[in-house]
DNA sequence: GAATATTTGTAGCAGTAGCTACGTTTTTTT
DNA sequence: AAAAAAACGTAGCTACTGCTACAAATATTC
């Protein structure tokens, strides 16, 4: 059992609920108010809870994180898989319609980390590094160079899924 | 040869400045005041030139998308191609490092598309759907079916490419 | 050259962003 | 119960966004 006082609690909950904000209504409509609006409390209540929005955003994105790879990991219950079966799952699994607002957000987090803005950089390498290296872990030893060819033509499929209807 | 009022050749070379500074900078730092500064005008100028600040964009996109279709197709100069020659071809021109700004861009745009919002949305559809054309028309006939694929591995590769130092 | 239309600069509007000053209520501690 | 600390509401600040009103300069037409 985690020590947890009062405030942490309080601040797990805003993160969680900013967390479901966020996926739900992208960065574009994640406004302080808006997001405090949807967690039940006032602008000036995260500023109090978080040093700045971005410590809150960070906190989100890295939950958001966490629940994806857990996603991919249960989506690929086996290893000593082949190359084709791994992409297979995983793409079955990331196209799945209720984990498309995840992907939605994954690629705005993607957008922004483009040039090289923090706390977004940093989240989508974190997170690409860890899927490839969550995929590896899934193919038999044989394929496992195939890693990062996998994760390229998951990413991109998934993309195109999303944007070519 | 077109003819073009002085008008219209002014609000060429806007759009021409304009989608230069907009693959430099990214969206994140093309305000219209930004954006004019490059171009060497006030941004009431721009207003006079274009309606809106999404014109303006929309036509600096429509040159950039142009563009990178035509760095592709010189970038697999022959047809009757293997998926995995083309791939390399392609993730090899994509990769190179006068094209990354302009891939920069093409991500953020696709950030930006995902939560339908125009005219990105439409701008990343359409340039996708003529990617995978253009991919196709450089497969031999019994590969052709393979194009979205290659396309998926691609947009994945570089992107990841960009992300993964 | 006078009259008219086109082009441009200055200044500023309304809206939103993240964030804060300040005062009040609620909880905790003694 | 008194004092201290934690939690919260209201209002508003500054900076920035796309955009515009207004007037002056410049070019064009008669």
């Amino acid at each position: 059992m985690t020590a947890q006082n009062k405030t942490e609690k309080r601040r797990n909950e805003i993160v969680e609920a900013a967390a479901s904000h966020l996926v739900a209504h992208g960065f574009q409509h994640s406004g302080l108010r808006a997001i405090a609006r949807s967690v039940g409390i006032s602008d000036r209540m995260i500023m109090y809870y978080f040093e700045t929005k971005e410590d809150l955003i960070s906190a989100a994105l890295e939950r958001i994180g966490e629940s994806l790879a857990n996603g991919m990991d249960d989506a690929v219950p086996l290893s000593n898989m082949t190359a084709g079966q791994v992409l297979n799952a995983l793409s079955g699994a990331l196209q799945a319609e209720e984990v498309r607002p995840i992907m939605q957000l994954w690629f705005e987090i993607i957008g922004m980390a483009m040039r090289g803005e923090e706390p977004y950089r940093q989240t989508a390498a974190i997170l690409l590094s860890r899927s490839e290296e969550q995929i590896r872990s899934k193919l038999r030893s044989d394929q496992k160079h195939r890693a990062r060819e996998i994760l390229a033509a998951l990413e991109g499929s998934v993309m195109i899924d999303i944007l070519l209807d």
